[in-house]
Order: structure tokens, then C-alpha cells, then sequence
DNA sequence: TGAAGAATTGAATTACCGTTCATTACATGA
DNA sequence: TCATGTAATGAACGGTAATTCAATTCTTCA
């Protein structure tokens, strides 16, 4: 055996990689799944459109590969934002503003996962709902945690996450397709504080019995 | 000429085209635009591969005719229940249950626009952004018109607005997608609930002051 | 009834794109 | 340097499915 991998190698395969999935977020995030070529991806990247297979089995895992980033990046960062936060209260507020931040770090990637996963193979999509329920369903613990300390009133739980979930959803496609609102962290606070009235925890700014 | 369209044939040419219509909302709803092929459609309408063509123009012509259907069918109705209706609560309170009841009563329909459209050609997936768009917009007039009369805070309506329709997407998604709420317009209520405390409206269950 | 035109059909055409693989270029170290 | 293996490439392949159109069937009415 004459040929071993040098370090040198090791890290020109690992730029690659990086470039080529660079590039799929890019051409993904700009124009889904079914509007994204392997030869699209391949130009912006720099590499022959045989290249890609040598690091991806085919485009589907390509793509998946990113939903997937988007999904493991979200949840960590919710996961490590409620871990200071006791009381359901400030582990929804917690929760909401990690949220937020994330994605506003990562748009390519949040392009990728909430406006082009609906539109790409079944499975991936589905990723996409699996989020969100995973989401709704921390919302709904904390809901219910809410109204057994008595600081919420009692409520369907169930559709009072879906709701609460929805309205992320909403402002940051809305954010993500017309750039409205500019700063997402900073509607945040009009967010948090319209779910947490919709709730029921007291939130000043509500105008008592009309 | 020796050959008119008599009634008859056009009414045979009538059922055809609503045959086909009714085929590919089946279709459609279930497997999608891309998951969907000119022959399926055919096969369950009974007819040929060409009789489509003689139709509608081609296979996105179809995909819009139907999108384009759920939307106007619940722009439709959201503006006749706001016809009788007063003042921006209640404006907001007709508007949601008209929404959910028409899309109750369409189920197939509704998985097309909701569900499947976005996954479908860009410019129909438009469509689906475009309604929730108007619907937002209606939501600001009226929370602008609560504002101005002293009976919500101060808020940003369009933040709000997003929200308020976000809650309603949440929840009807999940009624499409896992059949939860099993009823829509009994989950209805406390999503209409939520977004009225949201907005801050005074409703009942709200805990004063913890 | 049969001539004229309309409606229907599905096999053939066409276009597209993901994937493969024979070939070339590169890297290693004896 | 060169023998040996690795990495990179893009033309060619293959499968899929939308669309077309020549042939057929149906409808009308003189």
C-alpha cells in the first residue's frame, strides 16, 4: 500500500463537503426541492455533478440531511434555553425567545425546513409536523403545569399549544417569505405577550371588564 | 354543418369536467401534485388520458383550478358572515367560525390548498400565502378598529394579525393531518377564546392579577 | 341512412433529471 | 520517479410522466 490519507486530504474532503451542503442550502432555500437540480447544486458548489455522490447517497438524503440540521439545531437550542427556566411561564418565554433567535441566525436553513420541506419526498415533510408537534407538545406540559398551579385557568390544553405554536409558525413565515416583521427577535416580545394573554396569565396591557 | 351540441351533450360534457374536477381533488388531497400523475386522475374519472387535455389546459391548469376554488369558497364566506356582523369583536368572531365551518364541509378541498399546495408549482403555492395574506389583513382592520375605540391595548396589529391566523392554520392542519380536534367548530370555541384574551379583549377566565 | 363534424382515446413522442461508471487527474511513499 | 491506489468528472443511461395526435367512436340532422 502506497497511498494513506494525509491530514491535508482528510481536510480538502471536509471543505467539500461543506461546500456542496452550503450550496444545497442555498439552491433549496431558494427554490425547493423539485425546482433544485444536482447539477445546480454541483455548479454553485464548484465540483462535478459526480462529486455529490461520492459524500451523498442521492439528493434526497441530501436534503433530508438539512431538514435534519434545521430539526436537531431548533430543538437543542429550546432544550438548553429551558433548562434555566423553572415554572411553566418562564419555560414557555424561555422557549419562545430561543426559538426565535435561532432561526434568525440560521434563514437559509429555516427556508429550507418551514417553506421547502412541505414540497419535497413525504418523508422529509414530514419532519417538518414532527417539530411542530414535538413543539406543541412541550407548550401543552407547560400549559398544563400552568393551570395545575392555579396561575391559568382551565383550558383544552391541547389546542391551546397547537395555537400557541401556530403563531411562531405564522410570523416567521411571514418574516421568511416577505421579510416582515425585519427583526424577528424584536416582534418576539409582541408574540410572547399575545400567547401569554391568549393563556391566561395576566399580562399588563389588558383592559379590564368592557 | 349537420352536427350542433345538442343539451344533452352538454350536459354529458358538464358531468365530465366535474368527474374530472371531483378525481383530482381526491387525488390531489391525498397524494399531492407531484405524487399525483395525469393517469391516476384519468383512471378514477373514468376517462382517457387525452379527454383531460380537452378539459384543462394541463395538469398545473388543474392543480390552480382547485386551489383556486378553496379560495375563493372561503374568501366567499368569510364575507358574507362579516355582511351581518358589527364591530371588530364580532367581526373577528363570525370570521373564525365561518372559516372553520367551510373547511369542515370541504375536507378535500381544504387538504389541497392547506396541505398540498405548497408542495405543488411556486406559483400555485402563492395562492395558499396570498389568502392567508387577505386574512391577516381583515384581522388588522379590525383590531385596528378595537384599538381606536379604546376596547383593545395598544399593539402591533400586524404582529397580532399573524398570530390570530396562525392559530387557526395550526389547528386546522392538525384536523387534516391527525384528525385532531375531531370536530373543528367545537375546537372553535377555545380558539376563539384564546385569540380574544390574546388580542385582550376581556373574556371570561382570565385570572386576575397573580 | 350516411356525410360531416365533434369527442374520445392511449400509444408514441418528448423532455427532463437523477444516477452510474469508464476515464482522467491527483496523492502517496518506497 | 513510478507503482498503486484514491478522488473527481461529466457524458451516457434509464426511468418517469406530461403532452400530443392519428385513428376511432359517437352525434347530429338532411
Amino acid at each position: 500500500m502506497v497511498y494513506r490519507r494525509t491530514k491535508k486530504v482528510n481536510q480538502r474532503l471536509e471543505a467539500r463537503l461543506q461546500a456542496i451542503m452550503q450550496a444545497a442550502r442555498e439552491e433549496f432555500a431558494r427554490n425547493g426541492f423539485y425546482g433544485t437540480s444536482i447539477k445546480d447544486i454541483a455548479r454553485r458548489a464548484g465540483v462535478g455533478i459526480g462529486t455529490i455522490y461520492l459524500y451523498l447517497r442521492n439528493k434526497e438524503a441530501l436534503f433530508a440531511a438539512l431538514v435534519n440540521e434545521a430539526y436537531e439545531m431548533v430543538l437543542d437550542r429550546i432544550a438548553r434555553a429551558r433548562k434555566n427556566a423553572t415554572g411553566g411561564r418562564q419555560k414557555l418565554q424561555a422557549s419562545m425567545e430561543a426559538a426565535l433567535a435561532v432561526l434568525q441566525e440560521n434563514r437559509d436553513l429555516a427556508r429550507v425546513m418551514l417553506v421547502q420541506s412541505p414540497a419535497g419526498h413525504p418523508a422529509v415533510a414530514e419532519q417538518l409536523y414532527d417539530l411542530l408537534r414535538r413543539l406543541a407538545r412541550l407548550v401543552e406540559e407547560d400549559v398544563l403545569e400552568g393551570i395545575a398551579r392555579g396561575e391559568l385557568p382551565p383550558q383544552d390544553a391541547h389546542i391551546a399549544a397547537l395555537a400557541f405554536v401556530g403563531t411562531f409558525y405564522q410570523v416567521v413565515i411571514s418574516w421568511l417569505k416577505e421579510g416582515i416583521p425585519a427583526d424577528l427577535t424584536a416582534a418576539g416580545k409582541e408574540l410572547i405577550a399575545y400567547n401569554l394573554r391568549g393563556l391566561g396569565y395576566p399580562v399588563e396591557g389588558v383592559i379590564e371588564n368592557a
